[in-house]
DNA sequence: GACACTAATGACAGCCACTGACAGTTGACA
DNA sequence: TGTCAACTGTCAGTGGCTGTCATTAGTGTC
């Protein structure tokens, strides 16, 4: 129920303006992504938003950057767990490992932040929309580089490396980035969208890496 | 010196008009990746681009579906050369090392072909803003991702595997994609982009995937 | 070599994402 | 209650991109 981009301490009451931003900010989500969702996003345009939330186009790009920012509000948020669950294993353990287990201890409350936003069923049908439209893909894949670079240097520095240096860590991110975006394709394409079926597509995806990689596949 | 895009048979001196294209095609480009690498993707407008070539935006249009477009008409050429390559290696090889040597023994063969197009040096420049342009890179990343569907579906059909039933295609060469982007930046990053030090730099980050995804770097 | 045929182009109007500038409105706080 | 600062709407303008239509310029034919 905390408000969401937050400092961590003290949060006394937000104040009549900052709260009627926030909800300006949730109307706006909500009526962009169900748009999205029903419309498509071209067809959606930013006039059509700030209509539905009977405010004028000005004030939606005072919230956003730009159209396609509205569109990675959630996963935006799942993101920035992420990076926390990876700050938070513990050093002795070896990197791949230590993605791979903050990824799926955080998976359930990921979701669960992500319901309080947004029904999940929404925000699956907006992610078929991401990954189908050309222009929102591009920018997902984007944004994902950017998160990996960011787990580049986490893994670096746990490891006490130097990212230019050295290329492991960005290789390591890059391959296991890779095999995440498999998983949730392979979730945003099936009709199980549970946080518990993504949470076995990754644990199969990942335990594939190795034999993925390995010399010949008849053995299977 | 052939015409670029022909059909394989017969090529009977492409007639007048046809020639003019291609020189108004190839004036573009060149007049494009300039302005780029020298003001800037976003400071460079498509009439600009249009007026360096002496015909209307409208026209620049009809050559290019988009502003991005021209920027990739280079990287372009040297994807379709790699898809190639995969195809013609041996069935029996192991997938990882059909894609490795793909990438590695096409690549003298490669960078001549860029070379007939435009300098070297030119083409680094421009890969350069790419990298550091959003835009540019979130297209770029697409492409990616659409040459790794492409190559996921031949290594399933080299391998008789239905690519939506086994994940190991698609995962295999995610994780490729993901070290092959590696090297490509570090190259760009660095001094020497010789098509040898690419194809050194491809290799050691190549050799290096195993290791990164082992348990333990300690022992380095 | 004159003739129709068709592809390529330019000029123009218009849509949409996005931005800067200015003025009006509304919470915050003394 | 009055002052200040933040939020918002309006308007004008830029740039990417598209549809339309008249004009120009290769192409094949007689």
């Amino acid at each position: 129920m905390e408000t969401v981009g937050t400092a961590v301490g003290a949060l006394p009451r937000p104040g009549l303006r900052e709260r009627k931003k926030q909800r300006t900010r949730d109307a706006l989500v909500r009526a962009a992504l169900e748009l999205f969702a029903t419309r498509g996003y071209e067809r959606t345009t930013v006039d059509d938003i700030a209509a539905a939330v009977d405010v004028s186009q000005r004030t939606f790009f005072r919230y956003f950057a730009s159209k396609e920012e509205v569109a990675f509000f959630v996963p935006r948020l799942a993101e920035s767990r992420v990076v926390e669950a990876v700050r938070g294993r513990p050093a002795g353990e070896a990197p791949l490992e230590a993605l791979r287990r903050a990824v799926l201890d955080s998976w359930d409350d990921i979701t669960e932040a992500v319901e309080q936003l947004v029904p999940l069923e929404l925000h699956l049908r907006v992610y078929r929309v991401i990954e189908s439209t050309p222009a929102l893909l591009a920018a997902h894949l984007r944004r994902a580089t950017e998160l990996e670079e960011e787990l580049a240097h986490i893994v670096a520095v746990r490891e006490g490396l130097d990212v230019d240096a050295d290329p492991r860590p960005r290789i390591l991110v890059a391959a296991f980035g890779g095999v995440v975006r498999v998983a949730e394709r392979r979730w945003s394409a099936g009709d199980d969208f549970s946080a518990a079926a993504m949470r076995d597509l990754m644990t199969v995806c990942l335990d594939l890496v190795g034999p993925a990689l390995a010399g010949n596949w008849r053995t299977s």
